[in-house]
DNA sequence: CATGCAGTTCAAAACGGCTTGAACTATATG
DNA sequence: CATATAGTTCAAGCCGTTTTGAACTGCATG
């Protein structure tokens, strides 16, 4: 949840390879969903190429595709890999390797989201009742803002809930798309 | 949902205007939550400040406590009372005016998360759908293909379906803050 | 083992959002 | 009306993140 002001791929750019204007515009608007949940707008592009055309490409085919630097698709990739998303594959005769889609995205921006967002709302709270333990011992404190404090912690405690609620949704939502993925 | 890697106010800093040091652990927790909510750190301090104070302030005592500059805070007062969550007071004998904390940041939050995104998404789903419809129109795409475009506004569907149990989790939890935030 | 291409690394550049601060406008006061 | 102080605006600068590209490593091949 950032600012959302990206750029629509008004055209076919300049230097295209050679994808075409329909694919450019599905693989933005991934990229696009996938910075919503806090992830690099490339690593969804990338990700999107490789489901779109169904074909292992190699590292650099996705470069002239994409427009991006040898040295980005390599850590694009090497981050998707770990995630489980793209698969590295070797084709018996072929000397380099070439990725493929796997799995939907979802499980893992999940996954991630997780194990990532836990522990920043953990340390919001934890910081609150650092700040009302300390208000406490001061004698010079109100009551009133010791309450105030206390409801602070509801922020947190909100807002983890929310959270936990969400991933559970969006875990149940996906139930169906498990195996839509797939193919 | 985006880094979330923020310094920890290690310690009171070199030119603290009269923040205590609970204060400003507060504080900056109530940065971060609402930076992750996707606004700005120091909006969320603002409100956070006079929050916990509970006495209407000047902007010159809000720039002075918090370390802002006077354009910083002008704006960021201007954004806090647009969305309703800070007042401006000006009392009778005083020629300028005060600021003071008004309702919980949640209830603006929603709001604006709620129109912010649903044209995000609305947006994505309208790439998708458009790609969808230049592809089926191109007779060289296969049907696989329009498959897996069709599958990528699964997506954008899931996503939606999350964001809006997520705001409307957040209506029902918030329902016992709604009061809780008050005086 | 020399050559060349695939892949990795990382310092530096580019980018984008946020903040600053100087110039400006508005408003109160004597 | 002159002056002072509060508040606004916005171009320029700052800062964190992402991307680039050149140097490097590793591996396959002749």
């Amino acid at each position: 949840m950032k600012g959302y002001l990206w750029q629509a791929t008004p055209s076919n750019d300049v230097h295209p390879a050679k994808l075409l204007h329909w694919e450019s515009v599905a693989i933005d608007a991934v990229g696009n969903v996938i910075e919503f949940w806090g992830f690099k707008r490339n690593q969804g592009r990338v990700w999107a190429l490789l489901y779109l055309r169904d074909v292992a490409h190699t590292a650099a085919e996705i470069e002239k595709e994409l427009d991006l630097s040898k040295g980005g698709v390599s850590m694009l990739l090497r981050d998707l890999e770990r995630w489980g998303v793209v698969l590295r594959v070797r084709t018996p005769g072929d000397s380099c390797w070439r990725y493929q889609a796997e799995t939907d995205l979802l499980h893992m921006a999940r996954r991630v989201i997780e194990e990532r967002e836990f522990s920043f709302i953990a340390r919001i709270r934890a910081d609150l009742e650092e700040a009302r333990k300390l208000a406490e011992a001061d004698a010079s404190t109100g009551k009133a803002q010791i309450q105030r404090l206390k409801r602070m912690e509801t922020l947190a405690d909100a807002t983890e809930k929310a959270l936990k609620l969400f991933l559970k949704t969006s875990r149940l939502d996906v139930g169906g798309m498990f195996d839509v993925f797939r193919g």
